[in-house]
Formats: C-alpha cells, structure tokens, sequence
DNA sequence: TGCTCGTTCGCACGACGTGCAGATTGGCAG
DNA sequence: CTGCCAATCTGCACGTCGTGCGAACGAGCA
C-alpha cells in the first residue's frame, strides 16, 4: 500500500475526496503488520477520532482493497483481515493466540500437483497453522495462553 | 469416511444413538465428492426425508468431524464444506461456478519457506483458485457462467 | 460564500452458525 | 412386549460478520 500522502494525491486525481476518515485509514493501515480486522481496526481509529462509523472503516477498506492498494484475507479467524502488504506472500496463523505472520514461499511452482486437470489455475494460496513462539513457551498443556484476541495492532 | 453400515456399528459401540437422521446424513455423506455445505445437504436431505432440522444437519456433521470421520473446510467461499475425503489433500475452487475438485500435492514440504521463525506449524492448507473447464468454454468474458451455486450435489 | 455530489453514518437486513429447552424416540431392562 | 430414560431432534432466539439503503454531511471547486 502507497504512503498516505502518496495515497491522497491519488484520490484527489481520481476525483475522490480525501476526508479525515480516509485520511486517518490510510495512517493506520500504512505498513501495519498486523493483519487487522474490519472491527479491529475501527476500534483503534475511535481512540483517534470519537465517532466514526464502523461502516465507513469497512467502506474504506473495501475502497482501497478494490483499488489494489491493500488485499482482503480469509483466514480462516472468522472476522477478515486486511493487508496492506501487496508483495506475493503468505501466513501462519497461532492457533492460541490468533497472531498472524508473513511467510515467503518460494518454489511453489515446483512442486507436484494431481488433479488440477482442466482447471486454470489463477491464484494460490498457502496457509501454515500452528503455535507461535510466545505461545510455546513452558510447554503449556491444558492452560492455553490467554486468547489475548487483540491480533488488530496498529503500529504507534 | 466409513461406510453407513461402519458407522452404525461404531456409534451403537459407543453408546451414541443410531437415528434415521443420522442414517440418512452417513449416505448422503459417503463417498460425496461434492464437499457440500450444511445448507446444501439439508436440502437434499429433506428431499428423502421431509421434516429433518436444519439443526440436526449442522450437529451431525459436527459430531462426524470431531470423531474425525470427515473433515470441515473453510475455502472462502461463505459456508463451511463438508468432506468425507480425510486423506491429506487439498483443493481447487472455481471462481466462476463455485465447483470444488480435491487436488493432491506432493513435496510440498520442500518448497522455501520464509518467516516461519519460531512457529511450529501443526497444519498447512493450500487452496487453489481459477476456472474450471466447464466454465472456460467460448472463452467467456463478460457473460460469466450461470453461479449455478448448487456446489453440494449427492451421488445417487 | 454556496453549491453539489461523493461520503459518512445509523439502522435494517441477510448469511451462517450456535445455545437453549421442550418434545421425541432409540435401545435396553424387566 | 412394555416402559423407562438419556440421547437426540426440532424450532427459535441470539451472536457474528458484513452489506444495502437513505438521510445528513461536507470536501472541493466556481
Ligand atoms: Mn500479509
Ligand atoms: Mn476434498
Ligand atoms: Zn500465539
Ligand atoms: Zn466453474
């Protein structure tokens, strides 16, 4: 995802208006790591700005997803995430915790595929599940670590 | 997935009631390619057997996924699917007509991975995208296949 | 300073599942 | 064969996630 102030110039050009929603979206989405939801994201946004509407966070990212300027993902995590990391890449997922991480696969083309017969294959999509570092620690049995369940961070 | 006649025994074995719902559910199931949704089943279901819940549907399949007779997928395309297949495989959605194929990979795990640090992955699903050969006739472009939506058919 | 149409906001609604509790019934003891 | 009782089924309410809609608002330009 371009820069805000890249980002605003583009809207402008396109006739779009730049208002301080959109404004405060492109600052909290630009290079956010988090891989944030729809939900997670208003939530940080109304500590910034008391009263937008969740409905515009959704419309916003809609818009910038739209325009290839962020990508929409289903996790799997119920709720999808946004990611302003545009680059060909993939995730893995804490299943304690729900953080999600970037994974760069290469050579995926090389490997054996049966039964895409006449399909024309058009995007693929790999998704590692598993237990983050923070989560492993003291080999924790039954008590699982506190679902902290605030995977929507937001940089400063 | 066992057979119906396996699976009668092995429910009976564990104390589990064997119902005419859940009879009907073990042969719509068995050897189903179709990887229905829930939604989908029940309405074939109730084709044969008019009257059965939606309800009972979603709880069997639940109960057969956690016994591990069969496999719950979450393929982005809205509902959850619903697998007879637990082989290890993937699969290959078509984006115009929703149809679902299983796709077998292998040496999968000698592709690059990178930013798995400290993860240890427990599962990895990969998902391909495109269109099948039924909805890439005449080249197609605007006019997009019917979405027939009907992804869940059942055998016989 | 005003106008105007793109935006924002709030709320209703739709899809997909799950929790609940009363009505049923499979499977076994008698 | 009959009765019992826990397991199951069913209908409905509710919860989450996201979208459609229309009235109110305001960014950008003359
Ligand atoms: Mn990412
Ligand atoms: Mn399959
Ligand atoms: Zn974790
Ligand atoms: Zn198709």
């Amino acid at each position: 995802m371009r820069s805000p102030a890249e980002l605003t110039e583009m809207f402008r050009a396109n006739g779009l208006k730049v208002t301080p929603q959109r404004q405060l979206i492109f600052r909290l989405m630009h290079g956010n790591e988090a891989h944030p939801t729809a939900e997670g994201l208003f939530q940080t946004a109304s500590d910034v700005m008391p009263g937008i509407s969740l409905r515009t966070v959704y419309q916003t990212l809609a818009d910038l997803a739209s325009m290839g300027e962020l990508r929409s993902l289903d996790l799997g995590t119920g709720a999808t995430r946004f990611d302003p990391n545009t680059d060909d890449h993939h995730h893995v997922v804490c299943e304690r915790c729900g953080v999600i991480r970037d994974v760069y696969v290469s050579g995926s083309d090389a490997l054996h595929v049966e039964g895409l017969d006449g399909f024309a294959v058009e995007s693929t999509s790999i998704l590692f599940n598993g237990v983050c570092p923070r989560c492993a620690v003291g080999g924790s049995r039954a008590t699982t670590n506190p679902p902290t369940n605030n995977a929507q961070g937001v940089m400063s």
